[in-house]
DNA sequence: ACGTGATCCTGGAAGC
DNA sequence: TGCTTCCAGGATCACG
């Protein structure tokens, strides 16, 4: 899936689109994602969007009686195109707007979710997360506090969204690189100074992926059908096997906590 | 509280 | 060419 940054490009292409639009029509041509998706959906139909949010890797389509929660799960892209147009395999939600133009769904994997929050409810999906990794409320001295007691690896401890939303596999595998931190190295055994570094490398890294439009691998697209451009960007990620670009002994491949992780023996400690 | 592993699902790539 | 196996941007849940 997209991480944070995919999410993020993906709000600012679709948000023109749809704020201040009305809703005509929500078809559920597949309502089985990771959840069903909850009736109460069709509340949005005959209402204008009011804003288009983030929340992790969530976006919040807001309207009067309340808000479309999106998550793109891990193959999930969002794509704006003439109502008209034909559905492509695997579009299982498409909300009709006033304009003439839709805002289709497209998950093959089914990962993803559609959910619905009344005003002033908070879904349990919302309910612990911790802190934006663009914000003041992230910093490295949040990364020491939580990491004391932690015996799992560093990768693992920063994808988790307790600690800090939006950091996926990719994310995590360059800014671990970035700031030459070994992925296997526990937690708790990282100073304060290299949890600073850590928290910056986050920012700069997710930032950067943000301005460039997210990184496209199979099967995410911005909302008008183009790839992101991050992926030549990667040093890391994906790139077990070749040399390192700063001190060229061979990038490893580990699995941690379920996921592949790629780091430089010569240079990551 | 923390850590680990199974699980949801489809499709592309690699291996034989 | 075709079949099988493995792997993939996530995150919940059950269990020890």
């Amino acid at each position: 899936m997209p991480e944070l940054p995919e999410v993020e490009v993906s709000r600012q292409g679709i948000a023109p689109y749809l704020t201040g639009q009305t809703i005509n029509k929500i078809e559920l041509r597949q309502p089985k994602l990771r959840w069903p998706i909850p009736a109460q959906v069709q509340l949005a139909v005959g209402e204008p969007v009011l804003a288009v949010r983030r929340r992790a890797k969530y976006l919040l389509i807001d309207t009067a009686p309340g808000s479309l929660i999106i998550h793109l799960g891990m193959s999930g892209a969002l794509r704006v195109l003439p109502c008209e147009q034909a559905y492509l395999k695997h579009d299982h939600v498409i909300i009709e707007l006033e304009s003439g133009q839709s805002l289709r769904l497209n998950d093959p994997r089914r990962f993803g979710a559609l959910l619905w929050q009344a005003p002033g409810d908070t879904l349990s999906v919302f309910a612990k997360l911790g802190p934006e990794p663009l914000t003041d409320a992230f910093d490295g001295e949040r990364l020491y506090q939580l990491s004391r007691s932690r015996k799992s690896p560093v990768k693992t401890f920063i994808m988790d969204n307790a600690v800090v939303v939006g950091v996926g596999n990719i994310y995590a595998t360059e800014a671990l690189f970035a700031v030459g931190i070994d992925p296997r190295r526990a937690a708790g055994r990282i100073s304060k100074a290299r949890y600073r570094e850590l928290a910056e490398a986050i920012k700069h890294t997710l930032g950067r992926a943000i301005v460039q439009g997210g990184t496209s691998l199979k099967d995410f697209t911005q909302a008008d059908g183009k790839p992101g451009y991050f992926k030549q960007s990667l040093l890391a990620y994906g790139r077990a096997g070749e040399s390192c670009v700063r001190c060229a002994t061979p990038l490893q491949s580990v699995q941690l906590g379920q996921r592949t992780s790629v780091y430089c023996p010569g240079c990551q400690r």
